[in-house]
DNA sequence: CTTGTATGACTTTTT
DNA sequence: GTCATACAAG
């Protein structure tokens, strides 16, 4: 490929970001302005210009999907098939790094990486173990605890241990990182710190690094965390070359550590920093551009920019207040219906976003009545099933003993006598003793007396069945290995007696496993070093899967507005719109959070190309009870010429909804199923209505006519 | 030790 | 409404 057709297809703005000097350069880009497109072409820009080879380059994302992208498009430009270019995570490659270099990081060869399920089981048992009232300092929050100061960069040591509050949760911390010690385990955080740690005290390590990779791009820098900005500061010594891009009006993760401050700093700490803007947006109408710009605009400390665009100015952004959430899906859905009809467009051209999880439900059943095909990202990921995670365990303690997480998890799966007393009692000896699980075990059954017999048999039967196993499977292909142990071990069996429909489906996924195994085996390529089974364990951690098999299918699409970060569909619903539940309940209190719930509408309306609509509804239930809902604030916050009320009626017999309806004065006033009298059909129940002002129809039901539509600025209608 | 029922919590989520 | 966990009874 030519360096023109690198260039050629850009604009003036992404060209000057792709062929910017060496140096450090800060890419500000926008929604739908090409910033992954310009971030590939610098890329390849690099290579083909600047005289840097492949394996100078070190890219960065945050999720494997974005990361393949990035390898894909890259590869492309630079028609190559494969190369030894490290695009990856942060976590990818931070893991990549410790297995290489798991001597200098303090680790084991074969250690695993404990996902977020196991680390809390595991900080759980750490808190009985020095009986930290669960009450007062709940497991997630502990858990959430360790996570934010590993990612701030935070060891036990460094924290007050006499602070009354702060000093328990330290010992947890401090405590639960022993007990990863010593089993070999890592969690998602301590991969990227015990990477930044492992080269701040190897300088031979990160001077070899620095060396070799002269160029640096990032993408999504405004999610970065403070161990991640660290980790990028090692890497990206004073002599790099760094390109990053990043937006900080989609940062949406503040929540879970992300520091949009770190675009700021990155300014400050990088001397000399060009800073460049992209904001011609490719993606969406103008009126859809401008809600975004009106709403975004409300908050405060950006960097400010300003997203435009030549293309046409579309439709109107729709609103619709239902009354309640099954209401708000049938309105979604006849929309739906008719736009692939009117418009000819899939239904893989529709996005149904909502703010959190539980609002899928409504939205499925009612799919699921008309039977149109969906798609619901997010849920319960492939290897994080259960029974999958049963599975894997096994091949964990098969590949170290010492792993007390996997060991606990399956001593008793299938059961098999070994009750909580009996490993009470092997926790007793491994804390004594600072040992593992599995030492203790070892050593419990060689002391006679000390457990009951039939306990110390039950428990002989396991470490028998464990090391018979990793004989037998020695040396085995992966999915044989995988085959023979859940025989052997019962788990089949033991899934399958488990009578629900659900049996089936788990048995079907522990079939699936030894496909996704053997698929692993031929096309993965794996590390020196690594053995096949550390390597599928490190895979499965990391790349938990998708939920949902049937991508290809042509499906409306549901998903939360965190997970539509990064896609952009020509129809967008965001659904829920009302305080309470967008903006969440829990963030309007700060304006920082509501800021970011801002931020998060913003990105929303924002994956649209066509057309949005939003709907609200003015009952919902959501957790068993009802609630009334008040338009969300940041309806109000679109500019109102923008907007089409597709029908906005009041409840009249509820005071407190009418009022918060109240900003919509001119809508018409009838509701949906109340009964209205015309002068020439007589009386009926209004069905449905449309539009607002003057051209506002109504469709009625009347008793004796049948289904119309009216007018209602002509057609009279009178309550009753 | 297993099974069934009561209780309470309950944004967002990738790695 | 649903999920996970806690506790009591078998």
């Amino acid at each position: 490929m030519d360096v023109s057709d690198l260039i050629d297809p850009l604009n003036a703005a992404q060209r000057e970001a792709v062929t910017a000097p060496l140096g450090r350069a800060l890419v500000l880009a926008g929604a739908g302005s090409g910033k992954t497109r310009v971030l590939t072409h610098r890329a390849a820009w690099l290579v083909r210009v600047e005289g840097a080879t492949p394996f100078n380059l070190l890219a960065v994302t945050f999720t494997n999907k974005a990361a393949a992208e990035m390898r894909g498009r890259i590869e492309h430009l630079l028609d190559l098939s494969s190369s030894g270019m490290w695009v990856g995570t942060f976590h990818g490659l931070s893991h990549r790094l410790l297995r290489m270099h798991w001597q200098e990081a303090g680790l084991p060869q074969s250690f695993q990486i404990l996902d977020s399920e196991d680390q809390r089981r595991l900080v759980k048992r750490v808190m009985r173990d020095l009986k930290v009232d669960e009450n007062r300092w709940p497991v997630r929050q502990l858990q959430g605890f360790i996570n934010a100061r590993k990612d701030a960069g935070e060891r036990p040591d460094d924290l007050d241990i006499s602070d009354p509050y702060m000093g328990p949760m330290a010992q947890v911390y401090k405590a639960y990182e022993s007990a990863c010690q010593i089993a070999g385990v890592v969690d998602f955080a301590e991969l990227m710190l015990r990477t930044v740690e492992t080269l701040q005290n190897h300088l031979e390590l990160l001077s070899h690094y620095r060396r070799r990779f002269r160029h640096v791009l990032v993408d999504e820098f405004q999610d970065t965390n403070g161990i991640q900005y660290q980790w990028l500061k090692l890497l990206a010594g004073p002599e790099a070359d760094v390109f990053i891009v990043g937006d900080d009006d989609q940062s949406i993760y503040g929540w879970r550590g992300a520091r949009v401050e770190n675009l700021q700093r990155f300014r400050e700490d990088y001397a000399n920093t060009q800073v460049l803007r992209l904001e011609q947006n490719y993606r969406s109408t103008s009126n859809i551009l401008e809600a975004a710009n009106a709403l975004i605009s409300r908050n405060s400390d950006r960097l400010g920019k300003k997203l435009w665009t030549d293309g046409a100015e579309g439709e109107p952004i729709a609103v619709y207040a239902a009354f309640n959430e099954q209401d708000e899906a049938r309105f979604v859905i006849e929309r739906l219906l008719r736009m692939t009809e009117d418009q000819g467009l899939a239904r893989s051209d529709f996005a149904i976003l909502y703010r959190s999880n539980a609002q899928s439900r409504t939205f499925e059943e009612a799919l699921l009545a008309r039977r149109i095909p969906y798609r619901v990202y997010g849920g319960l990921r492939f290897f994080e099933r259960a029974e999958i995670k049963d599975a894997l365990a096994y091949l964990r303690l098969i590949s170290n003993r010492d792993d007390s997480a996997a060991l606990e998890r399956i001593i008793n799966t299938p059961t098999r006598g070994i009750g909580t007393r009996t490993i009470e009692a092997l926790r007793l000896t491994a804390r004594n003793e600072e040992i593992s699980l599995w030492a203790a075990a070892q050593r419990l059954v060689q002391q006679a007396g000390v457990l009951p017999a039939r306990a110390a048999n039950a428990l002989r039967g396991f470490i028998d069945l464990i090391e018979q196993l990793a004989a037998e499977i020695e040396a085995a292909p992966l999915p044989d290995q995988l085959e023979v142990m859940l025989q052997k071990s019962g788990l089949r069996g033991h899934v399958a007696k488990d009578q629900s429909e659900r049996a089936q489906d788990r048995l079907e996924n522990l079939d699936e496993l030894i496909t996704a195994a053997r698929s692993f085996e031929q096309d993965a390529t794996i590390e020196e070093g690594m053995d096949v089974v550390t390597a599928f364990l490190s895979h499965a951690a990391l790349e938990a899967g998708e939920g949902q098999a049937g991508e290809w299918e042509d499906c409306v699409q549901l998903m939360t507005l965190h997970s539509a970060k990064g896609l952009e569909f020509p129809i967008v619903f965001i659904v829920g719109l009302e305080e309470g539940l967008f903006p969440h309940r829990m963030s309007t209190e700060e304006p920082g959070r509501l800021e970011e719930e801002r931020r998060l509408a913003y990105v929303g309306i924002t994956r649209a190309r066509q057309q949005l609509i939003l709907t609200h509804a003015e009952r919902r239930r959501l957790h068993g009870r009802d609630d009334l809902g008040i338009p969300s604030r940041f309806i109000r916050e679109l500019p109102p010429e923008l907007i089409e009320e597709v029908r906005a009626r009041f409840s009249v017999s509820n005071g407190a909804s009418a009022m918060a309806n109240s900003w919509a004065s001119e809508a018409n006033e009838f509701s949906l199923g109340e009964r209205v009298q015309h002068s020439r059909f007589g009386e009926g129940i209004v069905l449905d209505c449309e539009g607002s002002g003057p051209s506002a129809r109504i469709q009625v039901n009347f008793d004796d006519a049948g289904a119309k539509w009216l007018v209602a600025a002509y057609a009279k209608l009178e309550r009753i």
